[in-house]
This record gives C-alpha cells, structure tokens and sequence, in this order.
DNA sequence: GCGTTTGGTTTACACTGTAAGCCTTTGCCG
DNA sequence: CGGCAAAGGCTTACAGTGTAAACCAAACGC
C-alpha cells in the first residue's frame, strides 16, 4: 500500500549520496559551518528528507567520519600491501599515514576528532575505528614475528601510531612554526626510535635516508 | 562628557570576568554548545554587553586559548623549576605535560585545538603558543648545553613535544582502547627515544626494559 | 538648562536544527 | 472500479543562535 517502498539498497544509495555531499562540505567548510539546508540543496532534496533516512546531524557526521576513517585503514592498507619484507613495509605503512594526512587534511582531522559525543551509539564508527586500530597494531605484530623487533606489539604499535598522530597533528595546527618541517621530524624520530628499540640501526648517514 | 569612562584597568578586568566565565562554560560544555547570552548570563550582563569588550565570540575563544597556553606554558615551566639536574628536569617536564592534560583536559583540547580560525588575528594567542613552544624547545637547549645530548635543539624538542602530545591526543580520543595505558606508553617511548639518541639510559627500574 | 559622549540594554534579523503537519503517489482490498 | 492506508517528500513553524542597530540613562563641559 505504501507510496513505493524504497528497497533497503536505495536507501542505502540515498545515504551514500547524502555522506558524499556531507564531506564535500564538511571538508571546504568544517563541520560546524555546514547547515542541514546546505547538504539538503547538495543532494537536490528539501532540507528535512535526510531526517527520514539519518537521525540527526550528528548520525549524518559520525556516518561521515566512519567512512574517513575507513578510507584511511584502506590506504595503510595498500600501503602495506606494495612492500617486500618487513623493514620495507614499516616505512610503506608511515609513508601511507602521512600522504593521506596531508591530501586529506580534512578528513584526517574529521575522522581524529575528539569526540565529545559518546560515539558508542554509532556502530559503523566503532567497527571503522577498530579497523584502523587493527591496521596500525597489525603490521608490528608481522615485524615481530619476522624477527624485526620484540615487545608487546599492541605497546609498540600505539607507540608508532601516536608519534606520527602527534607530528601530523602538532604541524597541521601551524605549531611546528617555520622552523623544522614536518617530514624530517618524522624521519628523525622515526629512526630514533627504531636505534632506541635496538632493532639493527637503519643506517647512520644520520639526517636523510632514513631507514633501507 | 562620557558617563564615567573606564579606566583600561577596568576594562582588563571585565574582560577578565567574562573569561573566566567563558572558560568555565567551555570547559564543562564544548566550545561550541556555550552561548553569548549564558556567557552573558554569568557574568550578570545583558547578553550584547561583551560586544563593547570583544569583537565577537571567536575573540573571546582566542582570549580563552591563550589563557589556557599561558597556565599550560606556566605548568611546565613549574615543573622544570624543581629539578636539579638536567635528566630530572627532562622527567619533571614530562609528568607537568601529562598532569596538565589529565587534570584539565578540556583546557587542553581547547588550546591545542586545530583552529579553522586564522589565529595570527589574535596577537596573545600567538604571544602564548610562541611561549609554550619556547618552554617545550628550550629545555632541550639547557640538556644539549649539559651535554646530555646533542643535534638541533629545536628538532629534538619537537620530537619530544609532538610524542607527548599524540599520546594525549590518542588517550583522549579513546583510540587506545583498554589494551594499553597512556602512562606506560609514555614511559616506555620516551625510554626508547633516549635510548635510540644514545644517551646513557636513564634507568631501567621498571616494568619494559626496551633498550636492554 | 543644554548637547555630547559613553556604558549598557532592548529590539530586530537572518539563520540554525528539527518537530509536526500536509500533500501526493502508490498499491491492496472491497 | 472506489476507497483507503501508508509511505516519501515538502512546507510550515518554532525555539534558539550570533550579532547589527536603535535606544536609553548617566555623567560631564558649557
């Protein structure tokens, strides 16, 4: 009797078309600065449509930073995949981290927000969030088992993964001022931390190549 | 002829009261969930009076900020202050980073937050960020001086700086899960920085000894 | 008494997210 | 075929936002 029920496919397509033209905006504008009404008109719909197919603002953004996030985990991913041995992956997989922060740099800080709102309620983000953790701890525990190093992997993963989240982070804010640039702090603490965990120390020709 | 002018006295400390009130609400709502008219409100004023004390709201927010850096830059530089030799000092410098953030941890997002807003308009949040980056650098400088390291101060102190700060981040954001405490992962990397930086190791009392 | 300047309030407006009601299309059932 | 129920979508309506602009009262030099 309904009018003509939407397969769950469409309204999957509809909530896809919705997020694409939500991060477009989200990403020109940040977060805060795109209205209901603008997505609306985006997807050529009257401003309150996305409310039968999204709770509210919130569900539309935290849908948003699931797939950010997700696109994310995919480019380590890749990253990961285009290396030979171990040494060769642990830099693919920093490179990966650091050129999607620094082509998406939106994104980036959408999907690394600090929520302040509880994101429990939001599966897609959890199930996203895991994966990009997974990613991140993964690939140590490879180089463990390779023999490339030992430890707790879960330790030594979050140890990578916040020095390149800090040094993104500290350098998008402008902090990093003039004076060094980014991608050699990342190299340097990158290396420092690989001679500090008595890995076979990459080389020494110290401030250039840093690992191979 | 006017009313009764103020004196800049007066003005500095009105636009005081409102920051405190503004800091207050901030901190216990987000930024963007306080309105100009609770503000308002606090501080017993109708809601268009701190427009004759500040351009507009992101003015305050800038205002807040900086008094956020200036209390954080204060916090560390209390903390180097009780140390006496250069590897205390280094320690002591870390636990007031981490105090800070833990005890006041909205204060730290709002300072470090990534502003969309051109914050070079706001010359005291730039005098405070350039002051905390100061603290945050120079003490390396002092350990280089001492001989308990050497390379570029300012490389080195951003290294530091942008480790603690992604550990925070991370911790805040909740990605490290239960797996591992923001704690241990500081000790633990800042161990394996010294150690890969070929100081003597600080000390191996406790739990992961990395450098062997 | 003035006029004038200043601090502060009140009013007004454009814009936000979203609740609620209103059409309109579509099928099933009689 | 008529009716009707339900669903999709639109339109309207509302409380609340930041802030521009008009307004008011106090305080002084004249």
């Amino acid at each position: 009797m309904p009018k003509k029920p939407k397969t769950d496919q469409e309204i999957a397509a509809f909530r896809e078309r919705v997020c694409e033209v939500a991060t477009e905006l989200f990403v020109e504008r940040g977060p805060d600065n795109v209205t209901m009404r603008q997505i609306a008109a985006g997807v050529g719909v009257s401003p309150m449509t996305p409310y039968r197919y999204f709770q509210d603002k919130d569900e539309i953004l935290a849908t948003v930073r699931a797939a950010a996030l997700d696109r994310f985990a995919a480019a380590l991913e890749a990253g990961l995949a285009q290396g030979s041995d171990a040494r060769e992956r642990a830099r693919a997989i920093g490179d990966a981290y650091v050129r999607f922060a620094t082509e998406h740099p939106a994104a980036y800080q959408l999907m690394s927000e600090i929520s302040q709102v509880d994101e429990s309620h939001y599966p897609e983000l959890v199930r996203a969030s895991r994966r990009a953790r997974e990613t991140m701890v993964g690939y140590v525990r490879d180089m463990i088992r390779e023999g490339m190093m030992d430890g707790d992997a879960d330790l030594i993963g979050y140890m990578f993964w916040s020095t390149l989240h800090g040094i993104v982070v500290l350098d998008m804010a402008g902090r990093l001022g003039g004076e060094v640039d980014a991608d050699t702090l990342r190299k340097k603490t990158m290396r420092t931390l690989l001679a500090g965990m008595a890995v076979s120390p990459p080389r020494r020709d110290d401030d250039s190549g840093p690992s191979r």
